[in-house]
DNA sequence: TTGTAAGCGTTATCAA
DNA sequence: TTGATAACGCTTACAA
């Protein structure tokens, strides 16, 4: 802005101390004092300066987040709850997108400049930088990942939903399955998801790797495994973007699903419900993961908190009829309770 | 961070005036000297602290943006070309959302403290802050707003797209139509859009309030439309989430789409792609306006230009088969040239 | 070519 | 109950 709180105290008579004082409540002032102050402030219309505040407190009252793109639903869900309990505790958001960025090391350092502390995804930020940011004492909260030391992380739970998934499918009677995935070394979760579905259907199962999580990258790979002989009978896929792309590639192959060919998702993204055949997939809390990120990261700046802590949020299986028909439980399992417009 | 430049001009063994000469190469250093003080920042790992750069520099080299929500994929892919273009510019981006806020103004004037400058869309700053904000030269890019004076404005067309489209919808014989839509005084593009279908269908074409820009909200006002007499053949919806909501509807009272009624949206979001019947729609370059957002704000800033701009960038009618068959343009709309894959 | 010192806008300590 | 004044970490005249 403009006016500073010098300016305040010459009108208000008083010296910036005094301005200072009478403005945050800290130390005494008199009622008549205090009085000439506000009236000051109002008439010049004083809002502090930030970057003073900052400089003078030593800290910045933002939170960062760092995330490799904001493509899918998944990312935006988790930042608006994010944002949106950053603002209720009094903290700004300043975002960073690491998608096809050099230098990221360079952004996020940047980044930790402003910030009090940060919100990363999975492994968007390089090993040895976080470690150097630890050092540096910056909060950090991760969010699918494992646990490592001197961090929270946050997480909803993969390996029971998985074989939860794993055995409704196994339920509908199919024998040969695929796992379809970015290589799973860059995402802890996907690959605890593929740990869970592999324990329950052990070698009926095969993993693919798409190069991405994206619908073009399923809709090849499962272009790939539809068209070889010994076709899969059901598709398990590490997302719904992927399995969005499946199941146009099933439908240019011209295979029904799921007549010739089950396919299931994960994180319930808004297309999944509108795509048809309607998708089986597992809801993740995103929003909470979000909101629970900016909670740990206010304890951890705050000293509310010292020790990191490690949670892991239950998911929910979302059927429909992507995966099969269920004769027994609805006819028609898009339309059971709850959805369309179940509250989030 | 931690180290300070105090601390480097010591382990150089110069002033702290040299140390920032030499880091930002104003004014002159000896070649020697730059080489010890490059040295001592590295061994110390130091970088100077953004606070006290602001602060002495008077300036944040940081972006703001306003939104309502970050629901829907729209405001998202704006982001996403927002904040790509600022990183490039070497400006970080603070959000703020004010869905579900109390004291809306607050958090505004709070972020304008944070930043050079701020995107923010349509209306959801109320008018004399924004009037307050252009009088303390804040500057200011609009996305989906009419014209004002002191700030840039940004939008797609709309207009046009919406004739063209209804003049497409006419061409199919279609001769009764709904136009649903939030009130239109909120939201300066969805009024053209109401506008420009008008001017091409006239009476046949009746507007119909939705209360939000939702699924829940298409469906309850697409079901209550349906049900009555006097069907419409056609609804044109205001985007692709109230079009999805009116598919919704459509299914739930055994109307068939596009054989008894004929649905578009607006945006092209992914949902749309997915959705069967897949959904026609206008497809708005929404990365490309964050893009153009981020550099006209960067131009205002660095004082590049001064004058506002207001600028409309062109749409793409995309036909799917939601609103009837082309057969003579091919069998199947929803695969023709470029989709599902068309790059971005 | 380098150093001294005056800002930049606050907060908070210490005297008065 | 108030007011000087020293931080906070940097940039940048101005002098040397």
């Amino acid at each position: 802005m403009d006016v500073t709180i010098y300016e305040v105290a010459q009108r208000a008579g008083v010296s910036i101390a005094t301005v200072s004082r009478a403005l945050r409540g800290t130390g005494p002032v008199a009622a008549r004092t205090r009085e000439k102050v506000l009236k000051a402030v109002e008439e010049l219309n004083f809002t502090p300066s930030h970057l003073g505040v900052s400089l003078a407190e030593g800290r910045h009252a933002a939170n960062g987040i760092v995330f490799p793109d904001l493509a899918g639903p998944y990312y935006t869900e988790v930042l608006l709850g994010y944002e949106e309990v950053a603002s209720e505790l009094g903290r700004s958001v300043v975002i960073l997108s690491t998608k096809g960025r050099s230098r990221v090391n360079d952004l996020v350092k940047d980044l930790a400049g402003r910030v009090d502390g940060m919100l990363i995804f999975g492994h968007t930020v390089p090993e040895p930088l976080v470690a150097e940011l630890v050092l540096l004492r910056m909060r950090l909260v991760f969010i699918s990942r494992d646990p490592l030391t001197g961090a929270d992380t946050l997480r909803s739970e993969n390996r029971a939903s998985a074989g939860a998934l794993a055995e409704h499918l196994a339920g509908h009677g199919y024998e040969r399955f695929a796992f379809l995935g970015a290589p799973m070394a860059s995402q802890d979760d996907v690959d605890e998801r593929w740990q869970g579905v592999r324990a329950v259907l052990g070698g009926a199962i095969e993993a693919v790797d798409t190069r991405h999580y994206t619908v073009e990258c399923g809709f090849e790979a499962a272009r790939g495994l539809l068209k070889g002989r010994r076709r899969p009978e059901a598709i398990i896929c590490s997302d719904d973007e992927v399995a969005l792309g499946a199941l146009l590639a099933a439908e240019e192959l011209g295979l029904s699903v799921p007549g010739d060919l089950a396919v299931t998702g994960w994180d319930d993204i808004m297309a999944a419900r509108h795509a048809r055949p309607a998708l089986t997939t597992v809801r993740q809390p995103m929003r909470e993961l979000g909101a629970r990120a900016a909670r740990a990261l206010d304890e951890l700046i705050t000293g509310a908190r010292h020790l990191p802590r490690h949670q892991s949020l239950p998911t929910e299986l979302v059927i429909r009829s992507s995966c099969g028909h269920h004769p027994e439980t609805s006819p028609n399992p898009d339309r059971r309770a709850g959805d369309p417009f179940r509250p989030r």
